[in-house]
DNA sequence: CGGACCATTGAAGCCTATCAAGACTTGTGG
DNA sequence: CCACAAGTCTTGATAGGCTTCAATGGTCCG
């Protein structure tokens, strides 16, 4: 199918006119504690949301890519830290104001609810893949995530186009360890090992070549999902 | 602090006068897969929600106590099973009852989008306490959000009650392996590991005795969640 | 070209899983 | 009420996977 599944979220309209923002890679958008006061959409990069405990863990929640919305949450500040992995570009809105158009409009408040729901869906999806997968599945996972990301950014329609097979990986090995709850080591062994089962081939540091987009599904387990969206499955 | 955050889940409402279910422990009440016309409110008991892939491995998602929601999703079927842990009463009511309750009523659908958040905070913690937490710890963090969910439960006022630090646990060893990413033996094993360390103790094989309540919350690191509801934490 | 940083690789150790046996609990039927 | 049977939990021994520690190699930038 055609269907990139870009999902019509009407409430991004608050963003229209909003103040644009410029973001170099390692840059912090926004810091955990801080007052939840602004909310973002991202118009171009990647931004990585993550949590870090007092002993110095951290646990990467997520990567977000072009349309996706920042700074979800109830509560009065933020409990993440947003942070761009490469160059990117975000608008800003307050909070006041995306919050009165959700109340005042009926059509953009279900897309908000739906757009919750995605992402609870990612975050189940998220906690499976976490208690019961092994590293290389993980990582697995992983890739089969970021070919999405990129069918998204780039605006690719077709699902089978074989440029989508060139994955870009913009974060660093450490970023993606925390991502999965490995450690830096690990991945890059796991990558090594999905090389030598010849899923993937490795020309630049920055990006791999699926070599087997299949083989790699069935590592990954993309039937058990809940949000195979993400994973390329033709529903 | 007496304030025992029941959540004020107006939405709720709609179950007022739905047609109540009874559930033996181990029964199913919906199955993966099958069409999500129903949701359900828990009256009394506790149910646990899980995914199993498709090589058989299991995530225990969550256990839902008395004013939980149960049937959670966007999609046009479950993704999830959820079953009784112990003999349980729900309440059910069609899923366009609540859509259009929630469409009529924008003070439900507030606290319907309130409930999200609070589910995908709780989302959240899961996945750092599978990512970056050790066994001991992972058990440490059931343990007291067990003693949250007994204080829901029966509705006691005070936290500190020490009525709280005797915590029934009608699950099976296996259900909380499964719910913390481990193999029971493993949860066997640190469970000994938290009685020798002189945080708990035991008398009966399905309940623990909290000794050492501010240790405990040390270890699993409290300050660390976005949601320290569950773990007692006064705000 | 040099230095800093990141990624890879190797070796050893630790934590959790696996396999296996025994103890306890629970439920059933005599 | 007791005895047995089935299932669950615990405990022990061993194995495996991921982490840790350490060193090398590669890449990017000044």
């Amino acid at each position: 199918m055609t269907d990139i599944a870009p999902a019509n979220d009407v409430f991004l309209e608050v963003f229209n006119g909003g103040s644009a923002q410029e973001l170099a890679a390692g840059e912090v958008l926004l810091h955990a504690g801080a007052r939840a006061d602004q909310v973002y959409n991202i118009e171009s990069g990647m931004l990585m949301v993550s949590r870090t405990g007092g002993d110095g863990r951290r646990q990467v929640l997520s990567f977000l890519v072009p349309d996706n919305f920042v700074g979800l949450t109830a509560t009065d500040h933020y409990f993440f830290t947003v942070e761009a992995v490469m160059p990117s570009r975000v608008v800003g809105c307050s909070r006041r104001t995306l919050t009165a158009r959700l109340a005042a409009d009926p059509e953009s408040e279900r897309a908000f609810v739906s757009m919750l729901f995605r992402v609870l869906e990612d975050a189940f999806d998220m906690v499976y893949n976490l208690g019961q997968r092994t590293a290389v599945e993980r990582l697995a996972v992983f890739l089969l995530y970021m070919r999405y990301w990129t069918r998204l950014s780039e605006r690719i329609a077709d699902n089978s186009d074989p440029i989508l097979n060139s994955v870009q990986l913009p974060m660093s090995r450490e970023d993606i360890a925390d991502f999965l709850g490995l450690k830096k080591e690990t991945v890059s062994r796991s990558f090594r090992q999905l090389e030598e089962r010849g899923l993937i081939s490795r020309r630049e540091r920055s990006g791999v070549q699926i070599e087997a987009l299949d083989a790699l599904r069935e590592l990954a387990g993309i039937s058990d999902f809940a949000s195979p969206r993400h994973l390329g499955r033709i529903r």
